[in-house]
Formats: structure tokens, sequence, C-alpha cells
DNA sequence: CTGAAAGCGCTAACAT
DNA sequence: ATGTTAGCGCTTTCAG
């Protein structure tokens, strides 16, 4: 048998102040005489009262959770994002509520009905995709929507990211412009990583404008990334020893393949170049520094954060917001000048 | 102006249906005719509903989130424990509810009340340090409370986890018959991670019975890990250039000396002998595998969310669960044998 | 199988 | 500065 948690009620009897008063000192609203704040308070303290913020909540219609769903932890870029949002949320009463979908639609769905049944004060989503059925949910739950990360595509609400296909179309040129030509692919076997997907649409349309096609390609799924990129590059090489160029969809498969071309004993960056994607900081350890681009994840995290609190307080009008960031290339020593 | 969601009784009167059997029909609970289960269901997606938790939970006096109280998301080791309470979740209707503290007791307290506030079905909480108030809220709040990652110390209620102590004690061991003498320690600078702080104890402890002392010590904070371990590495040999072993507090940094080392054409493990700690996925991709000691972080948290649910539920009592997993050493090949 | 009534614990809006 | 009243949207319980 479970053991009936304190209500307002047992602090109000305990200090011999009415419900309400408590309830007002415990929120720190509206005028208390420094007395009864201090009997109430001491009470609260004493009997280790902790309110019940499902009544409360109930009660005022308001909530301060913000729902946020990402599709991954394990991949450093999203605990990022979160960062970023805490600081946003620090000095508020906001807490993020965090949901996981493991990149799959369904998943999302289900999280997204989940966090929306508690009513959450605001959603931040990563991504522009969404089933038809998030769509509508996010559509009809009246509260501020961000889509973060991504900037390609229709937003419902406000939508804050960068461009992935600017993001491929500057790194092709950057590599172009570096005098590579056999160029290959090596990235995550996720149809539903649509930001990988935009990325790599980018970089092939911009290399097709100067002529140059990918000439190869390799991918992965599930494991140990570093360890993966190792092997993914050994394969690539072995068929198209040629290829001048390796760019992956992922800091950390870059990575890998840093490591195994340098431990093969190949010329980098003249030899061979090599570029990824996030910039995580992890590649400040490695033997040499990987090129990559900047995703903005910790401002694009903060940003979302300001802008549900500015709607959900009305200080903004809804929609219309959408905030693309610039990524930088981090050319590192990977990529000849 | 937010719109007002959508309530039961709106489902109610576009199906024509009483508001309890509409809600007998979304939880799936008594029996209702497949007429109007039908009649009700149509109504509802048509309308885009989404039940609400706060008005259901106050009423039922359950809610389906369990608390989860994490130091943080950066350390890779905390995620793999969400993996295995979300796998133990998967088939339930209870769902994780994260909260990170930062290594900090106040705001461990903090998150620690208001998660509290949500009257969570549980609270799964890292280790067994904790401020005189958060272990009141812990022992008042009426659910099961399951410590995790270490049982060197005295639970609350349940306990999940590995001793530090014996996995300080056993890498010491190892390095001791393999024959190291001059043993050097690299850590972070954290007075508030109790596990690693105990991991040190116990590898002291049984190096001293060895007749053997740390014969030098380095600790960092902030920054890359693995940079960060190159640096400590670089720093700590060029002061005790007679070290042959570095026992690192974590992988990451050893895996960051380990870089540093090969690079710098030390001869591994004969020369010099390397040991990280919690066996991070990572450790695969590296040129040669570091020695580590898995933590058997997926398994802690499965057993944890178990142990929350069957109390929940009731089939359990309360208390006097104590798990002690055994964590594994791999030699890896940084290790003489 | 279906419905009506009575709260769950709190807070908004009014009194006083 | 403090108290009273009436719900918030759902579920439990008890009748039909």
């Amino acid at each position: 048998m479970r053991k009936r948690s304190l209500t307002l009620r047992d602090v109000s009897e305990a200090s011999g102040v009415s419900e309400m008063t408590v309830s007002r000192v415990l929120r720190g609203k509206g005028d208390v005489s420094e007395a009864t704040r201090l009997k109430v308070r001491e009470a609260a303290k004493r009997l280790g009262y902790v309110p019940n913020q499902i009544a409360g909540a109930l009660a005022s219609q308001r909530v301060n959770l913000i729902a946020v769903i990402i599709p991954s932890l394990a991949n450093m870029v999203f605990p990022e994002v979160l960062r970023g949002i805490s600081k946003a949320l620090e000095e508020t009463s906001y807490q993020p509520v965090i949901g996981v979908t493991d990149y799959l639609p369904e998943k999302e769905e289900k999280v997204l009905y989940e966090m929306l049944s508690w009513r959450p004060a605001g959603i931040i989503i990563a991504g522009l995709e969404h089933s038809e059925g998030s769509r509508a949910m996010l559509r009809a739950s009246g509260v501020p929507v961000v889509e973060i990360m991504d900037v390609d595509g229709e937003a419902i609400d406000a939508c804050v990211g960068i461009s992935h296909r600017r993001a491929g179309r500057l790194m092709a040129e950057r590599i172009l412009d570096a005098g590579y030509r056999k160029i290959g692919f090596l990235g995550t076997k996720m149809p539903l990583d649509h930001r990988a997907r935009k990325r790599f649409e980018g970089f092939t349309e911009r290399l097709a404008k100067g002529g140059v096609e990918v000439a190869d390609q390799e991918f992965y799924s599930g494991g140990s990334a570093l360890a993966k990129g190792r092997e993914m590059t050994a394969t690539i090489l072995s068929r198209s020893p040629k290829l001048d160029f390796l760019y992956y969809s992922n800091d950390m498969i870059g990575a890998g393949g840093l490591l195994y071309l340098l431990e093969s004993g190949r010329r980098i960056p003249d030899d061979i170049g090599l570029a990824g994607f996030n910039g995580v900081e992890l590649l400040d350890g490695l033997p040499i520094r990987l090129a990559t681009m900047d995703a903005c994840r910790r401002e694009i995290g903060e940003k979302a954060a300001e802008i549900v609190l500015a709607q959900y307080s009305g200080e903004v009008s809804e929609g219309e917001i959408l905030i693309e960031l610039q990524p930088r290339l981090a050319p590192g020593d990977t990529l000849r000048d």
C-alpha cells in the first residue's frame, strides 16, 4: 500500500493558515505578511511537503514543461542542443522534458502524443519531416512549436536551424577549390536521417556544377561509429584506390577514417583529403584536425527555447519565425588550401 | 490567446456517447460494445483529440512517469543507462523522464523536487550520495526509489550497481600482476564524482597492499576529454618520465593518452601500460584496444527499471533489494599479461 | 454494457 | 492581507 502524499491541507492544518494562503506563500504570489509566510514555510519544510503540480497544472491551466523531441541521445549532437535549451531555461521556471524517437516516425508520433497529453508549454522538435499524424497534432496542440536543426522545408510554426543542403554545397565547393576530383562519400544507412540526406544532396549538386560526380559510396549501420569509419574507409579505398577525397556524413566515422589513414601512412591532405560534419569536441584530441562544419547545435537549442518562452508568454505572435544559422567550415588539417 | 484544447466532452458530443464511455474506450478498460467503440474512436481521431493526462493522473492518482536523475548527458555513460531503462519500459505504458544534475547536489535537490511534484511512479537516481534534503524527499516520496551505478554505501531503498572500490582494486591487482610498479593516475578534478573517487580509493588500497604507491597524479576539468587525455599524459610523463603505467579515471582521457603515446612512439604495453574505465564503444575504433572495465551500464538501467515496475505494481515489498553486478576487466592491448 | 455523481489537489477570481 | 467559492478534465464508484 502506497502512502498518500502530503497536501496543501496538511500544511494548512500544521501551520494554522488557510490553504489558499499557504498556496500563495509556496508559489511566492500575492501579498502575504512576513509572519504568516514564515509560519507556512516552516510547516512545509518540517513536513517535507512537495507541491502537487498535477493538481496545480490542472487548476491553473499552465504547465512549466517544454517538450523536446530528438532522434537520439547516442549522437552527441543532441545532448549539445539540450545544453543550449537548458541554458536558455536556466533562470526561468520552465523545464525541458526529453523524448527520443530513434529516427522512427511512428515512435516520434507516439512520443509526441504522450508529451502532448501533459499539455506542455511548448514543443521543440528536431527536423521538418513528420508523419501526417504528428503534423496534425503539432498544429492542433495550441502551443508554440519550434522545429529545429534544419531549415530546408516547410515549418509548421517557428523554425531554427541550418540549411544542410547549403552545408553540403559549401563543403563540395571547398573541396573542388582545393583541387580534389575523385571523391568518395561515406555515410549512415539511414534513409530517415533527412539532414544527412540533404547534406548529401547539396554536396552532389555542387559537385555536379563543377563537373564532378561522387566516384564511390559506402554506408554502415550500427556499431561503434569510430570502428565503422575505419572499416568503411578500408573498404572503399580497396574498391576505389584512386579516390583523393573522402566526405563523411559525421565526424565520428570521419575520425575513424582519419585514424585508419594515418596508420596506413597516407599523406593527408596531399595524397587524400577528408572531411566530416558536426564539429564535435572529440576532434580536438585527434592526431590532426579533421575538416568539419559546425552545426550550431548549442545556439539552435538556445534560440529555440527563447522562441518558445516568448510565444508562450504572448510576447510574440505565433508563426513566421525562421532563423537560419550559418554553419562555419573548419578546414582543420585534412583539406589542402 | 491560446486555444483551449479538446476534452473528453468534445469527443462525447461528437460521438453521442457519454463521457464515461468515451473514457473507457480510449483507455481500453471495461467492456464496451464494438459499435460504440468504433463510434468513439472515429470521433476522437477526427477531432484530433489527445487525452489530458494531467486531469487523468489527478483523478486516478496514478502517473505513468518514472523519474530518472543522472549527473550528465555528456558522459556517454548515462545515455547507455537510459537505453537500458527504455528497453525495460518498452512494452509497458511507463515512460522515463530525465533530469540532469551536473554533479551538483543542490541541482540534484532542485531537480528531484521538480520531479516529485509530478508524482512519478518511481525514481531512479544515480549514486548513493545525496544532500540531506534529497534523502528526506526520497524517503518521503512514497514511491519506489532505486539508486544506481554504485553499491558502496547506504541505500535508501533499492540499489543496483557495481562496487567502484572493487573495480579499482581489481584493476590495481591486474596491474601489479603484470609487473608494473611505477604507476601514475589521471583523472577528473571532480570531488563530487563519488564513483571516480571510490575507484581511486580501491585502486590505491590494493596497490598499497602490494607495497606500491601511486607515483604521480594529474587532474583536469572541462574541455574535450580526448584532448585533455593527451595533454595530461604529456604533462605527467614529462614530470615523471619513469612511470610504467597510467591509470585513467575514464576511457575518453585514456584514449587521448593512448593516441598520444602511440604518436610518441612508446612501446605499449611493454614500455608503458594503460587502462581506463567504462568500456565505451568508442574504444573499438582506436589503433589498439585500451584496457578497461565494463561498468554494466545497460544492465543497471534495465534492472533498475524492472525493480521500479515490480514495486510500483506491488509485486514486491519495498526495500532490501541490492543488486551488485560484477564489472568485467577487458585487458585489451595495453596491459601486458 | 452504459451512465450519473462525486471528487482528485490545487488555483483564479472574488469577497472581506 | 487573508479567506471563500467554484471549478480545471478526468476517473472511481456505484446504479441501472
